[in-house]
DNA sequence: CTAGTGTGTCTGAATATCAGGGCAACGTTA
DNA sequence: TAACGTTGCCCTGATATTCAGACACACTAG
């Protein structure tokens, strides 16, 4: 049983945002614990979670909506 | 509706500019054709193709690594 | 009440990135 | 051959981002 939750489909910064942190707590773990775990700071992570990084990722799906891709975040088994 | 290629799994910049390169072709445009409708420089998208965007996209993937979470990209039909 | 946890947010400094311009190499076509 | 289209790559200045560290607030447990 994969227990695979509904995918997310990546439109903008917000929605990337909003994707990692369901599930981030779907792991429980808390932003202190994700960034140590990446090497990354609970700083960004937070502003990630919120949309806040926005350029790079702006820039990246404007191209992927130029050329008709969609993005797709979901559970995987690795 | 169209037939789907397969989807791309993402798990690296170099996969995110493979993909990237593929339906930019696949669409018939130049990186110049691109960097018009986006509005981007077509260096930027030389470089995203070759993967050599980065630090941006690795700490986002690192993230999604760490959470269990897979990218895909797939053509869309908006 | 007090301590601890989780998160948002601020500052400033250090980095990373992008746009714009240009040039060389390559393949194709006339 | 020459002209053209495409792409990789280089440089520079300007901009955007990330980090560390700190603090406030809300909430919960003891």
């Amino acid at each position: 049983m994969k227990t695979q939750g509904q995918p997310f489909r990546i439109y903008t910064p917000a929605s990337l945002g909003a994707a990692i942190r369901h599930y981030r707590q779907q792991a429980g773990l808390s932003q202190a614990d994700l960034a140590e775990r990446t090497g990354l700071n609970r700083t960004y992570l937070s502003d990630l979670e919120q949309g806040h990084e926005t350029e790079q990722v702006k820039r990246i799906l404007r191209v992927l909506k130029q050329l008709g891709v969609r993005m797709t975040l979901e559970e995987a088994d690795w």
